[in-house]
DNA sequence: GCCAACGTTGGC
DNA sequence: GCCAACGTTGGC
Protein backbone atom coordinates (compact mmCIF):
# COMPACT_ATOMS: atom_id res chain seq x y z
CA UNK A 1 0.00 0.00 0.00
CA UNK A 2 1.06 3.47 -0.77
CA UNK A 3 0.43 6.96 0.66
CA UNK A 4 -0.25 10.27 -0.79
CA UNK A 5 -0.95 13.81 -0.61
CA UNK A 6 -3.31 15.77 -2.87
CA UNK A 7 -3.71 19.64 -2.91
CA UNK A 8 -7.19 21.38 -3.39
CA UNK A 9 -7.77 24.90 -3.16
CA UNK A 10 -10.67 23.98 -0.59
CA UNK A 11 -13.23 27.04 -2.22
CA UNK A 12 -13.18 23.91 -4.85
CA UNK A 13 -13.02 20.82 -2.82
CA UNK A 14 -12.00 20.96 1.03
CA UNK A 15 -11.72 17.71 3.22
CA UNK A 16 -15.24 19.60 4.88
CA UNK A 17 -16.46 18.84 1.22
CA UNK A 18 -15.58 15.21 1.36
CA UNK A 19 -17.32 14.67 4.60
CA UNK A 20 -20.76 16.31 3.62
CA UNK A 21 -20.23 14.48 0.41
CA UNK A 22 -22.81 11.44 -1.12
CA UNK A 23 -21.30 8.34 0.55
CA UNK A 24 -18.70 10.84 1.48
CA UNK A 25 -16.95 9.85 -1.70
CA UNK A 26 -16.11 12.18 -4.24
CA UNK A 27 -14.25 11.63 -8.14
CA UNK A 28 -10.69 12.84 -8.19
CA UNK A 29 -10.86 14.59 -11.76
CA UNK A 30 -8.92 17.33 -13.57
CA UNK A 31 -5.90 16.46 -13.20
CA UNK A 32 -3.63 18.05 -16.09
CA UNK A 33 -0.44 17.58 -15.49
CA UNK A 34 1.36 14.17 -16.61
CA UNK A 35 3.49 13.99 -13.31
CA UNK A 36 0.81 13.93 -11.42
CA UNK A 37 -1.15 11.60 -13.74
CA UNK A 38 0.93 8.97 -13.40
CA UNK A 39 0.68 8.90 -9.65
CA UNK A 40 -3.08 8.86 -9.75
CA UNK A 41 -2.39 6.26 -11.85
CA UNK A 42 -0.72 4.13 -9.87
CA UNK A 43 -3.35 4.73 -6.95
CA UNK A 44 -4.91 1.26 -5.20
CA UNK A 45 -7.85 1.04 -3.50
CA UNK A 46 -7.44 1.39 0.20
CA UNK A 47 -4.58 3.95 -0.11
CA UNK A 48 -4.73 6.37 2.32
CA UNK A 49 -4.60 9.95 1.20
CA UNK A 50 -3.52 13.55 2.92
CA UNK A 51 -5.81 16.15 1.80
CA UNK A 52 -3.70 19.56 1.93
CA UNK A 53 -5.19 22.89 1.37
CA UNK A 54 -3.68 25.13 -1.08
CA UNK A 55 -4.31 29.23 -1.89
CA UNK A 56 -6.36 29.80 0.70
CA UNK A 57 -6.15 31.15 3.96
CA UNK A 58 -5.37 28.45 6.64
CA UNK A 59 -2.68 26.54 4.05
CA UNK A 60 -1.91 23.01 5.24
CA UNK A 61 -2.77 19.40 5.81
CA UNK A 62 -6.57 19.00 6.64
CA UNK A 63 -7.36 15.39 6.38
CA UNK A 64 -7.27 12.14 5.47
CA UNK A 65 -9.53 9.79 2.48
CA UNK A 66 -8.82 6.97 1.14
CA UNK A 67 -8.99 5.73 -2.36
CA UNK A 68 -12.04 3.63 -3.11
CA UNK A 69 -11.75 3.59 -6.46
CA UNK A 70 -8.66 3.14 -8.97
CA UNK A 71 -7.80 5.25 -11.64
CA UNK A 72 -10.21 5.04 -14.73
CA UNK A 73 -10.63 7.51 -17.63
CA UNK A 74 -11.45 10.62 -16.44
CA UNK A 75 -15.01 12.01 -17.97
CA UNK A 76 -14.31 15.55 -17.67
CA UNK A 77 -11.71 15.23 -20.96
CA UNK A 78 -14.45 14.27 -22.75
CA UNK A 79 -17.13 16.83 -21.89
CA UNK A 80 -16.84 20.17 -24.13
CA UNK A 81 -18.57 22.11 -21.48
CA UNK A 82 -16.18 21.20 -18.89
CA UNK A 83 -13.24 23.62 -17.99
CA UNK A 84 -11.24 20.23 -18.22
CA UNK A 85 -12.10 19.33 -21.35
CA UNK A 86 -9.26 18.56 -23.47
CA UNK A 87 -9.93 18.44 -27.09
CA UNK A 88 -7.31 15.72 -28.20
CA UNK A 89 -8.15 13.24 -25.79
CA UNK A 90 -10.76 10.17 -26.71
CA UNK A 91 -12.20 7.44 -25.25
CA UNK A 92 -10.26 5.36 -27.44
CA UNK A 93 -6.92 7.14 -26.00
CA UNK A 94 -8.16 8.73 -23.08
CA UNK A 95 -5.25 10.94 -21.86
CA UNK A 96 -6.52 11.65 -17.95
CA UNK A 97 -7.40 9.73 -15.13
CA UNK A 98 -9.56 10.04 -11.93
CA UNK A 99 -10.24 8.22 -9.26
CA UNK A 100 -12.24 8.08 -6.59
CA UNK A 101 -11.94 9.32 -2.82
CA UNK A 102 -13.28 9.00 0.23
CA UNK A 103 -13.54 10.74 3.54
CA UNK A 104 -11.68 9.40 6.26
CA UNK A 105 -11.42 11.72 9.10
CA UNK A 106 -10.60 15.40 9.57
CA UNK A 107 -7.37 16.41 11.30
CA UNK A 108 -8.15 18.06 15.09
CA UNK A 109 -6.02 20.79 14.40
CA UNK A 110 -4.88 22.00 10.84
CA UNK A 111 -1.34 21.23 10.08
CA UNK A 112 -0.55 24.21 8.62
CA UNK A 113 2.50 24.44 5.83
CA UNK A 114 5.01 26.71 8.40
CA UNK A 115 4.79 23.92 11.13
CA UNK A 116 5.57 21.59 7.78
CA UNK A 117 8.28 23.22 7.20
CA UNK A 118 9.64 23.42 10.44
CA UNK A 119 9.60 19.69 10.91
CA UNK A 120 12.95 17.39 11.05
CA UNK A 121 12.83 14.59 8.58
CA UNK A 122 11.17 16.15 5.52
CA UNK A 123 13.99 16.64 3.33
CA UNK A 124 12.95 15.74 -0.06
CA UNK A 125 9.11 16.05 0.61
CA UNK A 126 8.16 17.28 -2.54
CA UNK A 127 5.48 19.35 -0.98
CA UNK A 128 8.01 21.59 0.81
CA UNK A 129 10.44 21.82 -2.20
CA UNK A 130 11.28 24.98 -3.37
CA UNK A 131 8.55 25.93 -6.44
CA UNK A 132 6.86 22.82 -5.89
CA UNK A 133 3.81 22.63 -8.30
CA UNK A 134 3.19 18.66 -8.12
CA UNK A 135 -0.63 18.55 -7.05
CA UNK A 136 -0.53 14.84 -6.33
CA UNK A 137 2.41 12.93 -4.99
CA UNK A 138 3.63 9.71 -2.90
CA UNK A 139 4.18 10.17 1.02
CA UNK A 140 7.21 7.78 2.34
CA UNK A 141 5.97 5.95 5.34
CA UNK A 142 8.20 8.00 7.46
CA UNK A 143 6.90 11.21 6.09
CA UNK A 144 3.49 9.83 7.09
CA UNK A 145 4.26 9.11 10.58
CA UNK A 146 6.42 12.51 11.28
CA UNK A 147 3.42 14.56 9.25
CA UNK A 148 0.68 12.94 11.58
CA UNK A 149 2.63 12.23 14.94
CA UNK A 150 0.70 14.52 16.59
CA UNK A 151 -2.60 14.51 14.63
C1' DG B 1 15.47 18.52 -30.37
C1' DC B 2 15.99 23.30 -28.92
C1' DC B 3 14.24 27.09 -26.66
C1' DA B 4 11.47 31.46 -26.32
C1' DA B 5 6.93 32.68 -25.26
C1' DC B 6 3.18 31.86 -22.72
C1' DG B 7 -0.08 30.29 -19.14
C1' DT B 8 -0.54 28.43 -14.53
C1' DT B 9 0.53 27.44 -9.75
C1' DG B 10 0.72 28.82 -5.28
C1' DG B 11 2.99 31.21 -1.34
C1' DC B 12 3.35 35.63 0.26
C1' DG C 1 -2.26 41.55 -6.43
C1' DC C 2 2.55 40.23 -7.07
C1' DC C 3 5.82 37.43 -8.93
C1' DA C 4 9.10 33.36 -8.96
C1' DA C 5 9.07 28.93 -10.54
C1' DC C 6 7.53 25.74 -13.37
C1' DG C 7 5.17 22.99 -17.32
C1' DT C 8 3.54 23.22 -21.96
C1' DT C 9 3.34 24.78 -26.61
C1' DG C 10 4.86 25.58 -31.05
C1' DG C 11 8.06 27.59 -34.49
C1' DC C 12 12.24 26.52 -36.34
Amino acid sequence: MTRWLVKTEPSECSIADFAAADNQTIPWDGVRNYQARNFLAQMQEGDEVLVYHSSCKRIGIAGIVRVVRSAYPDPSQFDPDSPYHDSKSTPEKPRWQAVDLAYVRTLPHLLPLDTIKAMPGLDGFPLIRRGNRLSVMPVTDEQWHILLANA
